[in-house]
DNA sequence: CGTTGAGTTGAGCCGTCTCAATCCCGGTGG
DNA sequence: CCACCGGGATTGAGACGGCTCAACTCAACG
């Protein structure tokens, strides 16, 4: 969690604010009013115009790409804190919706250009947000790409403590098809192999079904890869 | 292509040289002079210091990672005009060769502050290209996590088609084993796929080993689903 | 408590992988 | 110009991990 986020920093804020006073839309983005959006409501739809970018104030928030057919990859998972739906373009390329009940802020975006030409504590925090965001995909691509079931299940939990840090018991806000559309599995496999780890010992499913607690972490950490 | 690189961006030269003129490294890094690189040649190596980011002149650059045990995924194939090897910290997250013989320019870096901070030009290149970075991550995320052989195949191919915009001949400049570690596929899996592709007169694979013609787009577009 | 929908488990299937054999392009030397 | 190699590419056969379909469990909520 070395994470300095756009609205905590307090040069950014004055840079925020300098953008803004400079922007047409400023009057629309009243600064600290969360918008507080219930268990799987919808933030922003892909193909939605990107007028703002987000910040995760309380509890979770998905970003996701639908196939025709139904298939879908959650691209992230985004935490208190976490920046998401920056575009390039004037279009958001993929979908958000609140896992659970989350709050979140819009901050109103200039163009690009106004971004990155403004105060220089701005750009630097919207430049490094961007590439936590294309770190995480990155290390994404591996894990899609060549890990196997258990060994995606074993980095998604040990991920998830870390980013939560709540000791060994994890709190899972999302159900387990979203975990399934997250790693690229089934809803099934998700179970068996988290069944399958409680059997080794290095998970324990308590009857609460979104809490699972860490029981071996260094086991968990060697089937990772 | 409407890529506006870094480089090429005469505001952007300007603010480049700006830069390295304020960085203590800058004597180092005379521009325009790329340097050659060998087929399969490392240009550096997951773990490397990170002390400059790097443009494709000509040819192919791959990102990749390994895991212990071998298994490797390609983040990324840089084709000319292209920015890889951008890092938040200081050290590379990644390894980088060239594909084929190929040519890049390394642009020494100053710290991602200095680098926002500095004329808005640059900073708004360099984000803009982490951004395009960012998004082909993502949608090679959709492929890796949800998407058949045939469709990585036929994605993979129009992508390449359209980035090296040759018209209906693609000259693929990577192995089969390279194409396999991009999709998140096997080499078997790729050559069955694209005998197949042929078969349907979706493609035709000449006896030159390196190209593929593109027989009927609008199959291989529906196919990527 | 009764209902409901998420979660779990089971059985069988299928797409992709593995292992192995063969092919053939592209380069070399004669 | 041709014969010969080496290594990437292709093809085949069988194995297997994860998927599909279906039944069942059970926590959460009224």
């Amino acid at each position: 969690m070395q994470t300095a986020s756009i609205i905590e920093h307090p040069a950014a804020r004055a840079a925020i604010t300098g953008l803004l006073a400079r922007s047409p839309r400023a009057a629309m983005a009243p600064r600290n009013c969360g918008r507080r959006y219930e268990s799987g409501e919808e933030i922003f739809c892909e193909g939605d115009p990107a007028g703002a970018f987000y910040r995760v104030e309380s509890g979770v928030v998905r970003t996701s790409k639908l196939l025709n057919d139904g298939r879908r990859q959650i691209d992230a998972f985004h935490l208190a804190g976490d920046i998401f739906g920056m575009e390039r373009g004037w279009a958001h390329r993929f979908s958000a919706e609140a896992v659970g009940e989350a709050t979140v802020v819009a901050i109103q975006r200039a163009s690009l250009e106004d971004m990155a030409a403004s105060e220089g504590a701005l750009a630097q925090e919207v430049l490094a947000s961007t590439m936590r965001l294309l770190e995480r995909a990155q290390d994404h691509l591996v894990l899609l790409g060549r890990k196997t079931a258990m060994e995606k299940i074993a980095t998604f939990l040990l991920d998830m403590a870390e980013r939560s840090a709540a000791g060994d018991t994890v709190e899972l806000p999302m159900s387990r098809s979203d975990i399934a559309d997250h790693l690229g599995l089934t809803i099934e496999t998700v179970c068996r192999t988290l069944t399958e780890l409680q059997r080794r010992e290095a998970i324990k499913l308590p009857a609460r079904r979104r809490v699972i607690v860490l029981r071996n972490k260094a086991l968990l950490r060697r089937m990772t890869m």
